[in-house]
DNA sequence: TACGATACGGACCGGTGGTCCGGTTGGCAA
DNA sequence: TTGCCAACCGGACCACCGGTCCGTATCGTA
C-alpha cells in the first residue's frame, strides 16, 4: 500500500510528533494546544509538522487512531458480547459500555475533533464506523424501530464534550450515564 | 433597570449592528463571519462593535435573544399544550416538537454558539431553561425515570449540528426526526 | 453657544493555522 | 568511498482573527 517507504529521519520525526502531540494534548487539553507548541516540543520545525500531517485536524485524527483501531478490533473480532456472536441485546449493552469508556478516555481528543468543521463529528470515518455498527446492534436487538435515527441520537449523546459536562459541571457520576443510555436504548412500548 | 438612556447615535449603532449580523449569519452561517465583517456590514467601526456587545459570544446571543423570548412565552404562557396546564404527555411532545423547529429555524445562530468553549451549549442561561423545562416536563411524564439525564440526553438530541447532519447529509425528513423524538420519550417497558 | 460626557473608528496587538523555499541530509549507484 | 539527487528540514513569513486603545467627533444639556 505505501508507494514508497519513509526516510529514517521522516519516520524519526512522525514518531517524535505524535509523542509530542500525544503528551501535551492529555496535560492542556487538546484546543488550547497551538501546533506550534508541538513541533517545539517535538523538536521539530513547524513545516515539518504540517508535511507530515496536513493540517491540525489529520493530526488530531493521527493521535487517537492507535486508539480506535484497539477497540474496533475488539468490536470486530474480539470474545462476545462486545465482539461478535453474543444475543442481541446483550451485544448492544455492551457496545454501549464500550463507546462510553471510549469517549471518556479520550475525551480530551475527541472533543478537539468534535470543534472542527460544521460535521466534523459525524463525517470523521472513525465515528462512521461506530455509527454504522451501532446501527446494525440495534437492528438486531430493536427491529422494526428506526434504528438509524436511534443510532446518531444515541451516538449524539455519548458526545465527548456532554459526558463531560454531565460528569464535571453536573456532577453526575459515569454510572448514572451508563443506566440512562441503557435505558434509550431499551426497548420501548408498543404505543 | 437601565441606569442610563443610551444616546440616539448608539441605538441607532446598535440597531444597524444586530440587523447587519442577523443577515450575515443568514447567508453565510456564523461560523464564516468575522468581527469585521459585520463592523463593516453595519457601516461601523470595529471598536463600536466590541464596546456594544463585548464580544462575539454576546453578539450572537443578542441576535437570537428575541427569538428566544418568543418561544420561552409561549411555553411559559402560552395555551396548551405548549403552555402550561395540560395532561403531562402532550405538554412533553408540544414541548419537543417546539424545540425542534426553533433548532430547525435558527440552527446557523445556534451552530455558532454551540462552538464556543467548552460547555457553551449547555452553560449558555437560555440552553439551561430549555434544559430545566424539559426536566420538569419529563418528570411529570415518567415519574419514577431519571429525568435529568433523560433532559439532557434529550437536548443533545437536539443540537444544531446534528439535525442539520442528519436533515443535509443523512436527509432524513423532519418528521422522521420529530418521529424519533417522540419515541425516545416515550414511556419504556419496566424492566 | 459652549462644554463635558459619551461614543466613534480604525490603527494596532498578540496569536493562530498554514505556506514557502534556500539549505541540509539520507541512501543508493558506481 | 565517493558523488549525486530526491527527499526532507525548519523557521521566516503570510493572511487573518478576536479584541484593545485612544485621539477625535458628536450628542445633549445648561
Amino acid at each position: 500500500m505505501p508507494g514508497k517507504p519513509e526516510r529514517a529521519d521522516a519516520a524519526r520525526n512522525r514518531q517524535a510528533i505524535l509523542a509530542a502531540a500525544a503528551a501535551l494534548f492529555d496535560r492542556d487539553g487538546a484546543e488550547a494546544v497551538s501546533m506550534s507548541e508541538i513541533a517545539t516540543a517535538a523538536g521539530v520545525g513547524k513545516g515539518t509538522l504540517f508535511r507530515r500531517f496536513g493540517d491540525r485536524t489529520a493530526l488530531i485524527e493521527a493521535v487517537i487512531e492507535p486508539r480506535v483501531t484497539a477497540l474496533r478490533d475488539a468490536v470486530e473480532a474480539g470474545p462476545p458480547p462486545l465482539g461478535p456472536g453474543g444475543p442481541p441485546a446483550a451485544a448492544l449493552h455492551a457496545y454501549l459500555d464500550a463507546l462510553l469508556d471510549f469517549v471518556w478516555a479520550n475525551r480530551t481528543l475527541i472533543r478537539a475533533l468534535e470543534h472542527r468543521g460544521p460535521h466534523a463529528y459525524y463525517a470523521n470515518a472513525a465515528s462512521r464506523f461506530w455509527i454504522d455498527e451501532l446501527t446494525r446492534r440495534l437492528t438486531a436487538a430493536r427491529p422494526g424501530d428506526d434504528a438509524e435515527y436511534l443510532a446518531h441520537a444515541l451516538f449524539t449523546a455519548l458526545r465527548a464534550d456532554v459526558i463531560d459536562y454531565l460528569v464535571t459541571v453536573r456532577e453526575m457520576p459515569p454510572d448514572r450515564i451508563r443506566a440512562g443510555l441503557h435505558g434509550l436504548a431499551a426497548v420501548p412500548p408498543d404505543d
